[in-house]
RNA sequence: CGGGCUAUAGCGCAGUCUGGUAGCGCGUCCGUCUGGGGGACGGAAGGUCGCAGGUUCAAGUCCUGCUAGCCCGACCA
């Protein structure tokens, strides 16, 4: 993409509104607009981002054999009547009255309407097991918004629901999902730490939270320092393997780590005192087991074997897919911008022509520029009539993790510099040998 | 939902106390000089001063009501 035929509202200074870096960031790099409180327009640098961690998310998914629907946004009350949530769920569920006076609801979950989906089409334990999940805006009424994306009422989350004919079943979905979602984050290059967490609103008490530790976390976290050295890896899980998803279940949750809805001293106490931690963190996601809670209230049963109906066992699972972009900020950026892991960065490297009109500059650029593209690459080409500080400051803010930059005086030398974003360190080379060394990183 | 605050150009703000021609910086547009970390100079465009009503010869400024947004707390993926 050639920046000036981009749209990328950068902005010099930093809106009033926001408070924490992932937000200021966010809104000077021109990725989101504010449409009204916690709701947000996403400009293209910040809906290329969000795709990109909704692809990864996908792709996980479909690795853990999970099956992707689409549910509505826009949902009828009947059905929260019926599991009882209607009530339960209180003033931060949108409600609203079509033409017909009929009630609606903007979906902040969807058990109900999954379970639905289940009782309506699936009848025998044959069918067994069944994950399924959707990518899907949703709505929570917070009483006070903040926090840019982090904590906005309408959000993009992944849900899923795993349903199974027995109990133990159900906790190896619970354990596959686990694995699932420790790679997931990593994928995105973030370290999110699964801690013991409180059911709340969903019911059962089985369930972890993934949470990133940010200084600006929602979050007060306490672990064992020892978690933050365990690595997924590439570790290559069967997860159908009851073993190996347990194995790995065990590995990550073995040591203490609790936020503070579930933190107790006592055994706190029990971790070696040089390692205890105390910290912040943002919960980028959670999992849960509930039993038969939805599949008894909604009358979603299955025959088994012996010719018996049973209610299935579920969990459900989320991934606040929206808010992972502040999570994400909060975790890699500096005082000059965002500093994007490979895994989600909206253009896979920047290319700075200092000298724009000048035709040995544009050449190279041109030329970079296709061959980047050639091998697959996304490159965002800075071709703006700018001063070098002013295009350096764009690419910085942007946080793209690589930049070429090409220039009359390399270029008399037949080099250009390759620069990492993370560390600053440049390196002179041709421009084949830095189109070589991108293509190699993103292999 | 309790407490505090804000609303003036795309963004950041002054002007409100003490009513009298709506300003500054950044950004945008044009030109010249520049050209390896947000450069300099000259020119230009851009505003129902959040909305409605009131007081007054005159309201961005004073009064009343409303709306929107922000911060602290409680709450929350």
């Amino acid at each position: 993409m050639r920046l000036t035929r981009y749209f990328l509202p950068v902005l010099k200074e930093t809106p009033s509104e926001a408070q924490i870096v992932s937000h200021r960031l966010m809104l000077r790099a021109g990725m989101i607009k504010q449409a009204s409180a916690g709701i947000y327009s996403w400009l293209p640098l910040g809906f290329k981002v969000l795709r990109k961690i909704e692809n990864i998310v996908h792709d996980e998914q479909a690795r853990a054999g999970h099956i992707p629907i689409q549910m509505p946004i826009l949902q009828s009350a009947d059905l929260w009547r019926e599991s009882g949530r209607y009530d339960a769920f209180g003033e931060e569920m949108l409600r609203m009255q079509d033409r017909h006076g009929r009630e609606m609801l903007y979906t902040p979950t969807a058990e109900e309407l999954v379970t639905d989906i289940f009782r309506a089409h699936v009848g025998s334990y044959k069918d067994l097991p069944l994950t399924l999940y959707q990518i899907q805006w949703k709505f929570r009424d917070e009483v006070r918004p903040r926090f840019g994306v982090m904590r906005g009422r309408e959000f993009y989350m992944k849900d899923g629901y795993n349903f199974d004919l027995t109990k133990d079943a159900a906790l190896h979905a619970y354990n596959r999902h686990l694995v699932s979602y420790l790679r997931t984050y990593e994928r995105m290059g973030l370290q999110a730490i699964p801690m013991r967490a409180d059911s709340g609103a969903m019911g059962g008490d089985n369930t972890h939270e993934f949470l990133v530790l940010a200084e600006t976390g929602e979050s007060e976290v306490f672990y064992d320092a020892e978690i933050t050295d365990l690595k997924f890896g590439d570790r290559a899980v069967d997860y159908d393997s009851v073993e190996q998803c347990q194995a790995v279940l065990e590995e990550f949750t073995s040591r203490y780590a609790r936020t503070d809805e579930t933190h107790d001293e006592a055994l706190f106490a029990q971790v070696p005192e040089d390692r205890r931690r105390r910290a912040r963190g943002i919960e980028v996601g959670q999992i849960f087991y509930f039993g038969t809670k939805y599949s008894e209230a909604l009358g979603a049963t299955v025959v088994t074997p012996d010719g018996s109906r049973v209610p299935v066992h579920m969990g459900s699972h989320g991934i606040g897919v929206s808010r992972l972009l502040g999570a994400i900020i909060e975790a890699s950026h500096d005082e000059r911008g965002i500093i994007w892991p490979e895994g989600v960065t909206p253009f896979h490297c920047g290319i700075v022509n200092l000298k724009q009109g000048d035709a040995a500059a544009d050449a190279a650029c041109d030329s970079l520029y296709k061959a980047l593209t050639a091998k697959g690459l996304e490159p965002l080409y800075d071709d703006r009539t700018e001063r070098a500080g002013a295009k350096f400051a764009t690419m910085d803010l942007i946080g793209l993790p690589w930049r070429i930059t090409v220039g009359p005086r390399g270029l008399d030398k037949g080099v250009v510099e390759l620069t990492s974003r993370r560390t600053g360190d440049s390196e002179e080379m041709s421009p084949e040998a830095a189109v070589d060394r991108i293509a190699q990183i993103y292999s």
